[in-house]
DNA sequence: ACGACGATAGGTCGCCCGGCCCATGATCGC
DNA sequence: GCGATCATGGGCCGGGCGACCTATCGTCGT
């Protein structure tokens, strides 16, 4: 399964946008939420058991800020810093406490999921101007896919979407794709070998957690 | 599938809160968001051509308050206010506004789907003291589940569990669960008709849809 | 123009899956 | 205690599934 997937930790203590943030994260093929906590000394306890990549912190709680605990915890710990309210002297206090990153939740999933990969991946997003730290976020726009997962063609994607959605014979992905039973079997070949997987069963799993099934 | 599905709308401006509220919501088996915008006026636009059982709405938005469209709109929109601080003077101009319930942003997800499934059948959580609040929340814990779903046994949920995570094959399954492999194969049978699907990849994935299956 | 790759399709083979019959204890409700 | 339900298990059988090998025809990129 994936490789190298990003372990996030998130403080905050809107337990609403916590867990739904949590959901969102879990969604995505290459971000796992390993721990949600409501304040500050609640996150230093949890990431001294629990190791995560990014921290993705409120900056304002009640019972131990956000941003000494991001002090406390020093620069080798990646933080995201997270606002309602996107002031600049936020910004600051962030900048000053070692954040990698500051948003507002008014921001988009997207950006803070790109935000995620590119501190993961060891950049800062406090130093730069808007137009060097949007295209960073760019850069990092796509999930990084399983490596199975990326190669796979557009008619396997097809086969995956219609096996997620639980067409599972042969003969009625068939039908639905016009095309033989034997071409059929033979993409379910290769999409087994990319997904590293042994059946369709196990590949619709790993279709709906790759997010290749869209609709819901 | 899903016969009475409780569609949502949320309406909120920080879009980091609606997208992963949604994505929270839409992983119950009961609720599917239906619709997410991050202003007042937005909210009556959307509503008006997308239809949906409740609405979860911010107190506090931008361009357009979250409480004057819910006065708009209507005793018949079923509304339940969310805000990042639970102040009773918040309390009060949701009340007055119609709302069927009120929610600081601090409270657990539970607590919220809790309140649209009680909202969607009709009640209203505004005027009741505490005590028959949490007893009307507590009643509706339960995820309406499948009539299908509902009767599966502690054995074949156990089946289903594995399913979601990939054991696909019979002997694996018997010998996770320390049965014969006719054993799992009858459980199956049984599971196959309680769901009604045909193989195990629906069965899988049907499992992952109900939220049968826990962890990730 | 040639090679790489993807989509199409066929054959074969062994095994697993799902459908349908049945049987035995254990447990629980009334 | 008696029937219902559940968990356990067996046998049988036909068809589907997955593995392996091969082949043709486009469409790219260079």
């Amino acid at each position: 399964m994936g490789a190298q997937m990003i372990r996030v930790m998130i403080a905050d203590d809107h337990q609403l946008f916590a867990e739904g943030l949590s959901q969102a994260l879990n969604a995505l093929p290459d971000t796992r939420v390993v721990g949600v906590v409501s304040s500050g000394p609640a996150l230093e306890v949890a990431l001294s058991s629990q190791p995560a990549e990014v921290c993705i912190v409120d900056i304002e709680m009640p019972g131990g800020d956000g941003i000494s605990s991001i002090k406390t915890l020093g620069f080798k710990t990646k933080a995201i810093v997270v606002s309602m309210h996107a002031g600049d002297d936020q910004n600051q206090r962030a900048r000053e406490a070692g954040a990698r990153g500051f948003f507002s939740k008014a921001v988009p999933l997207v950006t803070l999921a790109s935000a995620i990969r590119a501190v993961a991946s060891g950049h800062s997003l406090m130093d730069l101007d808007e137009e060097q730290r949007d295209d960073l976020l760019e850069s990092f726009r796509e999930a990084q896919l399983d490596p199975g997962a990326a190669s796979l063609t557009a008619r396997e994607r097809e086969i995956l979407q219609l096996l997620a959605i639980g067409v599972s014979a042969t003969d009625e992905l068939a039908d639905r794709l016009y095309i033989s039973q034997k071409t059929v079997k033979n993409h379910l070949a290769s999409v087994f070998q990319k997904l590293a997987v042994s059946d369709r069963t196990q590949a619709a799993i790993e279709a709906i957690r790759l997010g290749i099934a869209k609709p819901h």
